[in-house]
DNA sequence: TTTTTTGTTGATTGACGAGTCAATAAACTT
DNA sequence: AAGTTTATTGACTCGTCAATCAACAAAAAA
């Protein structure tokens, strides 16, 4: 009994699948049959929608940075200096939407795929410059030449976090994310 | 014509083919098959003195570990000031033998296996506790109370630099990256 | 010298998984 | 009404790979 206009529907089912799979597997070892089935639908429609797995990967890869870029895009959107800038950057990086265990383990096995597959390297490349050009302009105005230094490290300490963060036992905490975050830059702002 | 004493051999032609493909590779995604190959012998073989792939992977996680923990120690050996134990854990986290793409590759690729089998899991726990351990002894007669919170961010800012390396397309560079730990600390060191 | 231990491999098994295909059916077009 | 497009799946193919086994060989022990 198909109904018609089913494509985007089928397609956003398999994206959310896939990153919950990837979360829970802890890895990319998870199976197009898995990831359809969570998305309740055969094997074969996955393959219709999208070609094979490797671009399932890169959908839920590309939906992720999506949603993240869209998160940063709006904090920032309010923020009126410098700092409250970083700290808008800052908070949507560890927001609760994107900070969970599950998303984490999915940033960490892409991390692994863009190793191998042209198209998430480059995925992750476009994600990693925006970043650094947000921290770079925000900070510029505060720290001048240092920025430079400082935005590397302040890009390394936020991968460092959600590293870390995908084998900690305990739960997410964001919040003191941010706060470490901030310590740092308060650091190296104070110099 | 079987010689003798070759276990010890063979396994540690085994765990550095495993390195070394799971480097190549930059996934787990390696068979059995491919690192007794270039460990030069039979997949049977690799089975017979492993008894099974993962066992391999937890051999050569082990084996990195071991040397990483060897290089600190002795680093560590001859520092005086918590200012030098500081300097000697940076240089070895990025000497150029730990501090290689195989390596970090490597590493990476622990951390995901980690997610998932306990053992690599246990492993990681115990690396993270040491690093953890020595940091902190260095840090607290230079910082007091604020030790835990730095040492925090420094292991998060080590595991960061190391997740970036695996995908930067430049060459491995220890130098700089040691110096960028070292402008973090004393900018926390300063105040 | 017979037996046991250690080293070694080619061939095989058994499972699993990606991708394809033919077939079925509802909706939309002409 | 006939034809086309979209949705959907069960069944199948084909390849890969971990793990096992039987068999062979050399050294050591008996």
């Amino acid at each position: 009994m198909p109904k018609l206009g089913m494509e985007p529907i089928r397609k956003t089912a398999l994206v959310k699948a896939t990153i919950t799979e990837i979360g829970r597997a802890g890895s990319l070892d998870v199976t197009v049959g898995q990831i359809a089935k969570r998305a309740g639908m055969s094997t074969a429609l996955a393959h219709h929608y999208f070609g094979g797995k490797e671009q399932i990967f890169l959908a839920a890869m590309r939906h992720i940075l999506t949603l993240y870029s869209a998160e940063v895009r709006g904090a920032l959107a309010t923020a009126a200096t410098p700092e409250a800038r970083l700290e808008a950057i800052l908070l949507a990086s560890f927001s609760a939407t994107n900070f969970r265990r599950e998303v984490v383990s999915a940033w960490l096995n892409f991390y692994v795929l863009a190793q191998t597959v042209p198209g998430a390297r480059r995925l992750l490349a476009v994600y990693q410059r925006r970043l650094h050009a947000n921290i770079l302009h925000a900070l510029r105005p505060l720290i001048g030449a240092r920025a430079d230094a400082v935005t590397e490290a302040l890009g390394a300490l936020i991968d460092g976090v959600y590293l870390r963060e995908a084998l900690s036992p305990r739960p997410s905490d964001g919040k003191a994310a941010v706060r470490m975050l901030q310590a740092y830059l308060s650091a190296e702002l104070r110099n």
